[in-house]
Order: structure tokens, then sequence, then C-alpha cells
DNA sequence: AACACGGTTGACCATCTAGTCAAGATTGTT
DNA sequence: AACAATCTTGACTAGATGGTCAACCGTGTT
């Protein structure tokens, strides 16, 4: 009966959610070949077998946890609509992009490991969703450079210093901390940091009569 | 005899350099454990047994990796020291590290990776040289905040946004040819971009009244 | 109570890989 | 030429790991 499908539903939804999390967290600290099903499997808290059950492959299974940040930071990109004026949008975007990197770091460096080996498991992302997720926001940028709202500038420059700025908090997380006397940053310290990321970005943008 | 360890010396530093060199690129590729020792050999060109006559383990191969690509990045940092006027030093380290990004991008690949992963290799380095050196280069931000010659900032913040935004043409050098047609950016693109970077920095950084 | 279906799991296997080793090839010195 | 130190390399091993499978468990339905 495939009532029964639906009445063990909440098992499997909690299950793929046990082991996304974990996969998140052990893909980011071990690489894709240095995490293994078994390490996963400890962190999960289930038998390594399970995990097949519920994700046919190692590679079925990291394609779902970068597709999970991906979406996530999509989203934030929502910021960049709600706002006409640019110091409004530019401060929600980067303010939700640090906020990203503060609770998400491991999804934020699983993403980091596969752009730099070339995204051989997610190429097909990068250039569908993300080329014309892209060119939206570029086209956002020039309109600003248009209405002398900003200087005029290569809107894809800016974009990777953005993108570069806020997500080097988590992927470089461990680096910070360190050179933190080995403590995590404080609400207020990331706060500051984030505060000083928009002033520095803004002020770098903004046009000079505005100031 | 010792005469004939240093007769031989030539072919040991011809082969540790190829292999350093097919290293890099291989585990910048895979990272630490999805790079093989077969990899690196076939890319040096040398038999697999050749690599453990120079280099002990993989684990040591990696280390010398890594530090190699820590000193040209300590190197880059004499720019900081070549000039009293912020202006001119901070666009002298920014296109300095620029450059390393398009040099060098499989070395900044690796640092990046070993950095993610909790830094269990070299957090020495880290904790070390890497923690005095940063020291140094906040008490220059410092003296320039204190002189009025740039707005008051979290030295610390600056640095990292300095850091990733360079660091990105490299890490994420993938991702960036994606968004450029699949092209590698050109000379006028390198040029434009370490611009673009420089400038906003500065203008961020500027006091208000020197605009 | 009997059933059926999804979920659970220990044991197993084929494959891959870091590292070893011993025999042999090179090379500079005498 | 004889030598000794260094370098080269194919063959091998021990251990790890992704994935399979068949038996088993639990639960809601009839």
């Amino acid at each position: 009966m495939l009532i029964l499908k639906a009445a063990k539903a909440h098992i499997r939804a909690e299950n793929e959610r046990l082991i996304l999390e974990a996969g998140e967290r052990i893909l980011a600290q071990h690489g894709f070949r240095g995490a293994t099903m078994q390490m996963i499997a400890d962190q999960a808290g289930l038998p390594k077998a399970n995990l097949h059950y519920y994700f046919d492959s190692k590679e079925k299974l990291y394609r779902c946890v970068v597709e999970k940040i991906f979406e996530i930071w999509l989203q934030a990109a929502s910021s960049f609509e709600n706002s006409d004026e640019p110091k409004e949008a530019l401060k929600l975007y980067i303010y939700e992009k640090m906020q990203i990197s503060r609770r998400h770091p491991y999804g934020s460096k699983v993403w980091a490991n596969e752009v730099m080996q070339g995204a051989p498991i997610i190429q097909d992302f990068l250039e569908t969703q993300l080329r014309s997720w892209t060119d939206g926001r570029i086209e956002s940028i020039q309109a600003w450079i248009a209405a002398g709202k900003i200087r005029p500038v290569e809107p894809r420059w800016v974009m990777y210093m953005i993108w570069a700025t806020t997500q080097h908090y988590a992927d470089f997380g461990h680096q910070i901390e360190t050179l933190n006397a080995d403590a995590p940053l404080s609400e207020a310290q990331w706060e500051a940091a984030s505060e000083t990321v928009f002033e520095v970005i803004w002020n770098g943008l903004a046009p000079k009569q505005s100031l």
C-alpha cells in the first residue's frame, strides 16, 4: 500500500536531514575524498549501510550537500531586489552573506572545495543557475551606475569582491580564529567585521559628491 | 665520500623541483586525500617509488608545498614596508597579491584547502609566523590611522578583506572563468580587476576630506 | 493475528593506494 | 678500470574504503 510510504515519510525526512547535516560537516573538514562514509555515518549516529539506503552513492550525497548551500546563497540574493537604493541593497546583501558565513560555515567550505577542484560535480550549476543569477545582479549594478548612484566600475569585480570578503569568514574561519587568540569571533566582532566590510565597500563605490 | 653528495646535488635539486611542482598542481586539483602519489609521479614524469626516495611520505611532500606558497606570500609583504604612504603601500601589496594569484593559483588553492580543514599540518605556521607577521602589519595600519591618513577602521578586517579579494582570483578562478564565458581572464581583465580591487578598497579607506 | 512494506544492519568483497624493498643502473672520484 | 655513493624502479604488501546483499526488524492496515 502506498499509504505506508506516506506514513513513514517522517522517518525518511528525519534521517536524510541527519545524514545531510553530518555529511556537510565531515565533507567540509576532510574534502570529498578525505571524508569517508564511515565518518559521516558515525557523525550521524547511523550504521554506514543506512547511508547507502538513503543516498545511492557518496557522490549523490555530496551533490545534495552542495546544492543545499547554493540554494541558501540564492535566497540571500533577494536582498538585491528588495531595494532600489544601492546603499540599502548592498548593506542587506553583505550582512546577509556574513550571517550565512557564520551560520553555515561547513556548507561554504564544501562549495569552496568543489569550485577549487574545478567543479567536477556541479559544473552544470555554474553554467546555468549561477551564470544567469550573476547576469541579473550585474544588470542591477549597471543600472545604479547609469543612474549615477555609484561610481562607474566593472560590476563583475565588485560582485567577486563581495563574495570573497564575506565567504572568507567561513572558508578561512580557522585562520581568523587562530589570529584571534584561538577564540571564535564574538557577537560584537561579527558585527564589527560586517560593518567594516560594508563601510569600506560602500565608501569605495559611492560617488565622490555624495560624501 | 661526501664529495659525491655535493657532486650529484643538481640531480636532487632538479627532481625535487619537478616533484614539488607536480605536487602543487595535483594537490590543488584533488585535495590531500584525493591526490595520489601515482598521479603526482605521472605529472612529474617519474616512477612513483622515486617520489618516496626524495620525500619520505605524502605528508612531508604536502608540507613542503604549503610552506612554499607561504614563503611567497611573506615576500609580497615587503610592499607594506617599502612605503610610508598607505595609498602607495596598499597599491603595491594588492597588485603584488593579484599577481601571485595569477602566477601561483595552485599553491593558493593548496593553502586554502589546508586552512579550510583546520590546518592539520601547518597549524604551527599559523600560530608563529602568520601571527607575528599579521601583528606587524596591523601596527602599520594603526599608525596610518593615528596619522589621519586613513579612516579609523579595525585593521584586522581590512587585512582579511585584502587577502580574501586577491586570493579569490586564484581559489575561485574556475568559477570566474566559467562566468567569463569559459575563458581565462585576459591581460586587460587582470589589470582591470586589480585596479578595481585597489580603487574600491582605497576609496573605502581614504579619509573623507582627501577626496 | 497475519501481512506487507519501508527501514535497519553486520558481514562481505573488489579495488585502490601509501609505503617498502631489493636488485640494478649512473655517476663522480681515484 | 675499479670503487662507492647516489639514484632508479618494478614488484609487492598491508590496510583502508565505497558499495553490496541478504536477513532481519517495526509498524500500520486488514
